[in-house]
DNA sequence: ACAAAAATAGACTGATTAGTCGGTTTGTTG
DNA sequence: CAACAAACCGACTAATCAGTCTATTTTTGT
């Protein structure tokens, strides 16, 4: 792990803990074991380190959500294995979800940053249009839908995350990810 | 209005608009119109400011949602007028709304705090288990469909606000809100 | 009418902290 | 092996700001 790499664990694991007010850089850097003068090489201000971590999180989040997609056309399939994606990246660091959740709407982080990160998950954009030009999905708008479904998602994940034993269940897995499939189709 | 209400009203503004730590405690003294001693007559820190604003907030809400409630036992009634009084209540003052986004999950408000809304909220568990227990609802964990229910109406709320005219055509209403009852219930 | 309590005012301060700066070490490249 | 750049160090500073304090005004209860 680079230097740079230490700073943000540490800036991760500092903001979900503390809050980013309550975490002086001071602290960052000192849990990073490096010096002031290091962290602000590599960021330029505080509030860049929380935005780089932001969209570093975010693409890391998309390789792994759409790394397992191959080539099916089936959108229940596509779906289901999206989410599974997220669950997992969720549960194996939680601390990563957390901050999401924390952060994902506060005002730290620009709303440049947020669009670069929305581009990037211009995929689930397409599914949810095909879906609904299909009449498989409900005739909503597709942003209303997609930021539906990502609430839904994240909310279900929150409490995942404390019971963790839950997703072990076959049976679990499969009616809680057909409640994702219900809020979008109409089809079974 | 009294000043303790100037001052919250101005710290609502300016929490939302710049963030908890962008918002100096005499940027909200100056905008309320009173002086930095009675801020703090009234509120002993800027946590507890925030805090009580919040707690405020959700109990201004909480009456909204469960006042028009008159006796009916049907749980779609029920849940369509929870979900329309927090919908209307969003709309009239999308601040209040972009309030409880930005801070609901932030570590600025207590634990405690948050344990004492979820209380005043318990009606809301009642009703989803009650409905699980009838056999109406698909057999998840109660808290585990609160969450979903909540995280689904705060994302197309906060999509509503941007959109307000939708919320008028009485079709987009009915599909909409049976969105809400198709994430919980069997039946149609 | 009067005393006690509550509300208001605003200048002031002690502590915190983001970010700088000059200098050192490490790595790279022609 | 220069010489140049990139990474790294940590003491320092300029600014900010939460909360205090003392004094004044307003409200309340008797």
């Amino acid at each position: 792990m680079t230097k740079r790499e230490h700073i943000l664990a540490a800036a991760l694991e500092l903001f979900v803990a503390n809050g980013f007010e309550k975490t002086p850089t001071s602290a960052i850097s000192k849990a990073a074991g490096v010096a002031t003068g290091t962290l602000f090489h590599h960021f330029k201000t505080k509030g860049d380190l929380i935005g780089t971590l932001y969209f570093e999180l975010k693409m890391e989040l998309r390789d792994r959500v759409f790394s397992k997609l191959q080539g099916s056309d089936n959108l229940k399939d596509i779906l289901f294995s999206m989410a599974s994606g997220m669950i997992e990246w969720s549960l194996e660091s939680p601390g990563k979800f957390h901050f999401m959740v924390q952060f994902g709407e506060s005002s730290l982080i620009p709303s440049s940053t947020r669009e670069r990160v929305e581009e990037a998950f211009g995929e689930i954009s397409a599914l949810l249009k095909s879906g609904i030009e299909k009449e498989i999905f409900y005739d909503l708008p597709e942003e209303l839908m997609r930021r539906q479904l990502s609430a839904h998602l994240f909310a279900g994940i929150g409490f995942l995350i404390e019971q963790p034993e839950l997703w072990k269940s076959e049976e679990f897995r499969m009616s809680w990810l057909d409640s994702f499939w219900r809020v979008l189709s109409k089809q079974p």
